[in-house]
DNA sequence: AATGAATGAGCCTTCATTCAT
DNA sequence: GATGAATGAAGGCTCATTCAT
C-alpha cells in the first residue's frame, strides 16, 4: 500500500528533524529515530539508503526559500525588509514551537563538517548569502566594496546563528533565558537595529 | 626520566588540541590521537585518566585570560582596547599558524553540550562575558540597559565565533579565503568598526 | 522467522550456563560464548541487552522451585522427603549430563558477589533455606529453637554444595572420582544418613 | 639495603592476603596492591615474578599445619580434639580480626580453578584431609569403610568451609550476622554436635 | 637494586548496515 | 515491499607486564 509507505517516509523525516536539532546529527542514532516514528530498524536504510540520505531528505529548504522571495516582493523599505527577515529567520533558528525547522538542523551542521555540508551549503546558505547581499546593497548603496558587503553579511548572520549556536552556554549563563516569541522579537530588534547602525558606521567610514 | 613523561603528557596534549579542533571531541578518537602522538593506546588512559579528562587538560585559557587582563591595563580608550581585543582574540579562534588554541576547541563545542562544557563557561565564557560586558560599559556609559548590553556582548562575540564556526562554509562560498595575519587584521577592523557603529546606535535609540 | 530468532536465543542462553558452569562468571567473555553459539560479537548485547542481562536470563531456577513443590507434595514422611530432595538438588549441582543447571552457576557465584546475588538469593536462596527449615522442623519439631534449625540447614544446604564447588579439588584428591547417577546416589545416602543422625543427636542434646 | 628489599617484599604479602580475602585473586589488581603497600606498580612482578608467584608466596600454610600438628598431640580424647579442631580451623576461615589467614584465600580460591590450585591440594588440602581422616578413623574405628571415612570427612570439611563461602548470601538471609568470637563457638559447637552425631549414625547403620 | 613510564592484548558495548524471509 | 534478526567494525577503557634508567 502506497500510502502506508508515504506515511511512514512523512514519520521517519519529521522524527528525524526533531532528533536532529535536539542532539546533532552525530549523536542521533538510527534506532532511536525509528523507534520514535514507530518505524523497523531497517527503514531508514529502506527509505533513504542511509543515514546520511535521510539527513539530505531532512534538509529541506522550501521554508526558508519562500521566506526569502516573499520578503524581495515586499512592499517596504530596504531597511525594513531586514529587520523584517532577521525576525523571520531567528524565529526558524529559535522558536521551539516550530516543527523542528531544517534551518536549526543546518545551524548545528555548520561548525560540524556534515557528510551533507555541501549540499547545505549549495541550497540554503549560497542563495541566503546572496539574498543578503542583495539586501545590503540596496541599504548601504555601492558606498561599500564587495568585500565589505561580504563582511556585512557575515555579520548579520553570524549573529542570528549564534543565539542558535549558543543556547547551552546562554542557558547557563542566564538560566532565566527562555526563547519565547516576545524574547525572540527584542532579540531580532537589537540585531537589526545593531546591524543597521553598523552598516551605516561602516558606509560613512568609507565616505571619508 | 620524568622528562620522558613530561615530553610524552605535553606531545599528546599538543595532538588532542590539534584533532579536537579539525574533528570536535566526539569525532576525535583516543586510537588516532595516540597514534598521531606516537604513543601507546592506552597513553591517554595513563596520562590523563580518560578521554574526558584529556579534554579538561588541554583547555587551558591561560592565554585568554592573560590577554584579557593585558587589555584591562592598557594605556588607551574603551573603543580602542575593545578594537584591540577583538583583533587578538580573533587570532586565537582563526590563526592556522597558532598551536590549535584552546580557543579554537572552545568554540567547536559551544553548540555540542560536551562532557566539559561546564567548565568551558566556568572557566572561560562566564569571565570573558564578564570582561566584554565592563568594555562594554566603559564605551555606551549608562546609556543602555543590563540587557541591551548583555546583547551587544553576544553580538560582537558572536561574529567573532561565527568565522571559527563557519570556516567550512565561508571556505567553499569564498575558495581563495584564507585565515592569514593581514586577512584576520580585516576581519577584525570590520568587527570592531561595525560593532561600535552598532553599540553607537543602540545608544542614540536609547536616549530618544 | 521468529524462530531462527528462538534458537539463537536459546542457543546462547544454554552455551552461557555451560561456559558460567565452568569458569564462572567473571571469567566468562561475551565472546566465547557467541563463538561457541555459533552467533556474532553482538549477539548477547543484541539479545540480553549485557553480559549481566545474560545472567539473570540463565538463572532459571524453575526446575528448583518444582522440586520443591513437588517434594512438599509428596506422600512420604519427612524424612524421606528429605532424603528424596538431597538426592535430586544434588543432581542438579552435579550431574555432568544435565545442560548445565543454573543451581551449579549458582554454586559458583555464592561466595562472588556477582551482579546477580541478590537475585539469586531472593529467586533461589532464600525460597530454598524457607523449605529446608520447613522440612527440618517436620523432622525434629519444637525440640529445636530457631537458631539452630538455621545451623541444621546451613549443615545440610553446606554439605550439598562442598560437592559442587569442591570438585576439581576432590578430583585431584581421588582422580578415580566421576559424578555419574551411582555415585550421586552414594553421596546423596551418605549427606542424608548424616544429617539426619546429625539433627537427630542436636535433638536429644537440647532435651537434655 | 636488604632490610627495606625484605621489609616491602613482607608488606606486600601482608597486603596481598587482605586484598586476596577481600575481593579474591581475580578482581584483586596488582595496582591496587602496591599501592596499599606503599610500593611501586612493578614491585609484584620484582619480587615475585608475576601476580600468580605472589599468591603462591601468599599461600603460607603454616599456621595450619601447626594446628594439626599440636591437635594431634593434644591430650585429650578424639571427639574433643576433632571440637577442637573444627573451632579452631573456623576462627582461621571466618575471623575478620585474623590478619587475613591464608586459609580465607584458600576458600576463596577452593571453587574457582586458581593457577595455585595444585599447590594449595598439596601443600594445604591433601595433607587437612589426611589429618581429617586420621581423627575420624580414631573415633569411628574401622566400622566405616575408606569411602565412608572420606565422605563423612567432606561432611565436616564442607560444612565449614561453606560458612566461609556464603557469608555474603548469609549475610543477605540474616543481617545481624556477624562473626564475631561468640557467634564462630557457637557455630563451631554446632558443626562439631551435629557431626559426630552423624558420623555415629552412620557408625551404627554399618554394622547392622 | 628498584623504579615508573609505557605497553598491547583483551574486555564489554554501541551502531549503522545488511540480508534472508 | 517491508521486516527484524544478525553482523562486524570500531569505540573507550582496564590490567598485568615490560624495560630503560
Amino acid at each position: 500500500m502506497t500510502q502506508a509507505h508515504e506515511q511512514t517516509r512523512e514519520r521517519l523525516l519529521t522524527v528525524a528533524r526533531q532528533v536532529f536539532s535536539e542532539v546533532g546529527f552525530q549523536n542521533a542514532t538510527v534506532r532511536e529515530i525509528c523507534r520514535r516514528a514507530d518505524a523497523n530498524v531497517a527503514a531508514v536504510n529502506y527509505h533513504f539508503g542511509s543515514k546520511d540520505g535521510l539527513l539530505a531528505e531532512a534538509l529541506n529548504f522550501a521554508q526558508l526559500k519562500a521566506l526569502q522571495i516573499e520578503n524581495a516582493q515586499a512592499d517596504a523599505c530596504p531597511k525594513v525588509r531586514l529587520r523584517l527577515f532577521i525576525h523571520d529567520f531567528l524565529s526558524m533558528l529559535l522558536d521551539e514551537g516550530r516543527p523542528s525547522s531544517p534551518c536549526q538542523i543546518m545551524a548545528r551542521e555548520l561548525a560540524n563538517p556534515s557528510p551533507a555540508l555541501d549540499q547545505i551549503v549549495r541550497d540554503a546558505l549560497a542563495p541566503l548569502h546572496d539574498f543578503l547581499d542583495q539586501l545590503v546593497h540596496e541599504i548601504v548603496g555601492d558606498a561599500a566594496t564587495d568585500m565589505q558587503r561580504r563582511c556585512m553579511v557575515s555579520s548579520i548572520f553570524g549573529q542570528c546563528v549564534h543565539y542558535s549556536h549558543a543556547r547551552p552556554v546562554l542557558q547557563r549563563l542566564h538560566p532565566k533565558l527562555c526563547y519565547d516569541a516576545a524574547e525572540i522579537a527584542a532579540i531580532a530588534d537589537h540585531i537589526a537595529t545593531f546591524s543597521l547602525a553598523g552598516m551605516s558606521g561602516i558606509s560613512l567610514t568609507v565616505k571619508k
